[in-house]
DNA sequence: CTGAAAGCGCTTACAG
DNA sequence: CTGAAAGCGCTTACAG
């Protein structure tokens, strides 16, 4: 238990100086293979463990990345963003780097606090994972470390940001849903609530535009509050035969909702969502949707902040993940 | 933007000692009230941060706590666990201590593979949040700062744990089923896997033992292979009327193997679960099940490792959190 | 190949 | 009320 050893301790013990030790634990030149071996055994020996927190002060940096996780728009599924941050870490590990979340509760972002961990300068940058408010963003321009957003963007800002390529995705996914004969074809979210959402409903419109398909003003459906709560789904008159739905979570519940109205899925209707989250999968049938490769997000976000930490400022702007279509069983081929 | 103002700066600007910053800036005495304000305000202009590196490195102490996740036994939803340290994190934070977190993946566990931020000193005290293994566990008990254990408990160590009062969890949800004209009650889970799930198991045998009623051997009912992944369930030739099931997870898969089978729950068969997680609401008909104080569950664990950082040793052996019974609609009296 | 000196940003104990 | 000195554990730049 109780020890903490330091290189003074070693040096002590070998009648050598601290910089000897130094030298020879980070194995650099300037010291005798033979006295080399015999510090790092030492070292081992006396169950000596490196003190960061030291080379932090020396080099002005923590070696630790923020990163900042909003509750607000989170739904019930928190499994994504838990997914994202495992990644973030992984990746950072191999750069001598440790992430720092921090869950932002409503209350914080409303009153725009910053982490404790940005004001103690424990960390060297952040990642902002998930859409925070204006206010925030606004904010977060200001401070003194570099800042990274990851999973949506702010056109008003100058911020890097790493994101899905929401807009290309849905573009797929409609094109596919045109290609089984569907023309009547609706949009699930509300297109206001986050850039995600806004750009996949884009991107369906592109799809429906490029085969001159005019998309119906009352085929836009809204599935949330302002407050980001799910509500009562409210059709048009005349239905679609097919539905764009701008999450998986909500793609499941319209699915229990057509099925409670006596309808089947996809013999009656066709659904799809994004994400491929749990809800793709726990859903029958089972959910046709966009899977994102968390892994490159992660990994394009780490270089992004470490590039700006270590003052290689180059602006990378918006980077895009390009997502993968999963075919399922919740769409089916139609005569027009 | 770069900046990076230390009491150096802000001494030398109105001309007096860093000594003398400091105390104001940390509202000690020996400052006059007016020299106290001068320096707090003109920290606020030249936006100081603190740096809390540098008192880390004077009281040898980082002020961050590791939390550990290992990914081992986490099924699908892992919001559980995040919710728990979201909570950890918070409230840490009013301690001033921040949370470092680190999934820790089955090759590092099998590995016996400590998390970096211990190897580099960056944290003061390590939580365990879920069943690690044996090999694993001893390692922990060998490091040098304090370690406490959370969600599960080793009988060979001395390790502090905090968790769910499973045994009595289990023990009151089979009482309710009993009180509700149920004898013929099976238990589905692998009674091998965790000590949370052997907690469950006793529990129930408790209720049944106090109401003299005989455990059939085939009426436990094995979930999943050693792996952790959940298996095909085999039925007993005598189906029982009610199953306990070890989580909500698999009170979920039940339901629908049950359904698939031509059954109603509750009408042919009543079903429990426990931890009250996404499965139980999502399931229909939802599931009757046991839910924990997740707050109340971290706040104990921090208050422990945080005693246990300063020494103040009092070994606090298992701490166990109450839970409480979410009656919902999937369990029906019946007449015996 | 080896090491004495200075410094990172703070605080504590002490002196004035 | 104010501040000079020493030290936390390391590394860099320099001297021998």
């Amino acid at each position: 238990m109780k020890s903490n050893i330091s290189m003074k301790n070693i040096a002590k013990e070998l009648n050598v100086s601290i910089v000897t030790v130094s030298k020879a634990l980070n194995d650099k030149d300037g010291v005798s293979d033979e006295l080399k071996l015999k510090i790092k055994d030492l070292a081992d020996k006396m169950g000596y463990r490196y003190n960061m927190l030291a080379k932090s002060m020396r080099d002005g940096l923590s070696y630790n990345i923020g990163v900042i996780i909003p509750e607000h728009f989170l739904g019930d599924d928190k499994s994504y963003y838990f997914s994202v941050f495992k990644h973030l870490s992984q990746i950072m590990e191999k750069y001598q780097y440790c992430a720092i979340l921090q869950v932002l509760n409503a209350e914080d972002e409303n009153g725009v606090i910053l982490p404790k961990f940005y004001y103690d300068k424990k960390v060297d940058g952040l990642i902002v994972l998930g859409q925070v408010n204006k206010a925030y963003i606004k904010a977060l321009q200001n401070i003194e470390i570099p800042v990274v957003f990851l999973d949506f963007y702010d056109e008003n800002t100058n911020v890097d940001s790493i994101t899905v390529d929401n807009y290309s995705g849905a573009y797929e996914l409609t094109n596919y849903l045109i290609k089984n004969g569907h023309v009547n074809i609706s949009f699930v979210g509300d297109i206001y609530a986050t850039s995600s959402i806004q750009d996949r409903y884009l991107g369906m419109c592109k799809s429906l535009l490029e085969h001159g398909i005019k998309l119906r003003e009352d085929y836009v459906i809204c599935d949330r509050d302002e407050h980001g709560k799910y509500i009562e789904l409210k059709f048009p008159k005349d239905m679609p035969t097919a539905f764009v739905c701008n999450c998986d979570g909500v793609a499941y519940n319209l699915i229990i909702k057509l099925k409670e109205m006596g309808f089947r899925v996809p013999e009656d209707f066709s659904v799809v969502g994004f994400d491929n989250d749990i809800y793709a999968t726990i859903s029958d049938p089972q959910i046709t949707t966009v899977e994102v490769d968390v892994e490159e997000m992660a990994g394009t976000a780490v270089k992004s902040i470490l590039d700006k930490v270590k003052k290689e400022n180059r602006s990378r702007g918006r980077s895009m993940i390009k997502g993968r279509i999963i075919y399922r069983d919740s769409v089916k081929k139609i005569n027009r």
